[in-house]
DNA sequence: CAAACGATTTTCT
DNA sequence: GAAAATCGTTTGG
């Protein structure tokens, strides 16, 4: 399967410096996300996210502008990448977004495969596509190839990038609601910064409004 | 330095 | 449906 000339399609840093996760992450619906590593090229049409607002938002590892080791990524410039470990052995991949010093990040949660499907099988330690491949925040990086030592890195590649293939889905076809997991986050955990497909089949089972 | 805790997934009953 | 798996990060003493 040959990929054509995909430099062009790359999102640039100016998508990403925007001001509102919100917005980002509804627009990353369609987008392609693509990664090589270890030398394997794979990629997938993102099908589900969910925006976190930082320093207002009691659900984002950054509330309260609270900056550690782990969240230093966040407070870049947009255009890099936010990965950490959640339960011990799960890697959760985020994309930072907005100006430099404002901690927004959108989380990819599902992602529907496109390119590299028989390494996708391999990573996942499975012989036929089904949407368990891929839906859910940790399957989805371990489809991807996406471990904590990615982390902080540009999505202007080499490793992990995204394009704009021209699959994003119609306005009516997006659907938004609760996040999932961030009950500890009060009233935040009622904002509906979730976003997915519209009966795509790969989007997480998590229940969210 | 010790302890609790996840932006979850998989397996077992 | 319940419970285990599993460990870096953060917080408290």
């Amino acid at each position: 399967m040959s990929i054509s000339n995909p430099s062009n399609r790359i999102l640039p840093p100016s998508f990403y410096i925007r001001a509102d996760v919100v917005q980002i992450a509804r627009e990353l619906l369609g987008m392609v996300l693509v990664t090589c590593i270890d030398g394997i090229l794979t990629a997938g049409l993102i099908t589900e996210t969910e925006a976190y607002a930082g320093a207002i938002d009691k659900a984002s590892h950054a509330y309260g502008n609270r900056r550690t080791a782990r969240t230093e990524p966040m407070f870049s410039k947009g255009g890099i990448s936010y990965v950490y470990l959640c339960y011990g052995l799960h890697h959760l991949f985020n994309i930072v977004t907005g100006p430099e010093h404002i901690p927004h990040a959108v989380l990819i949660r599902a992602i529907s495969p496109l390119d590299g499907l028989e390494d996708v099988l391999l990573r996942r330690n499975k012989t036929i596509l089904t949407p368990t491949l891929s839906s859910g925040p940790g399957s989805m990086s371990a489809a991807m190839g996406i471990k904590r030592n990615h982390t902080a890195m540009s999505l202007q590649g080499p490793l992990l990038w995204i394009e704009d293939r021209s699959l994003q889905p119609e306005d009516a076809d997006i659907i938004s609601g609760t996040r999932v997991g961030v009950a500890y986050a009060a009233e935040d955990a009622l904002l509906p910064f979730r976003f997915w497909i519209k009966g795509n089949a790969f989007v997480s089972k998590a229940k969210g409004l």
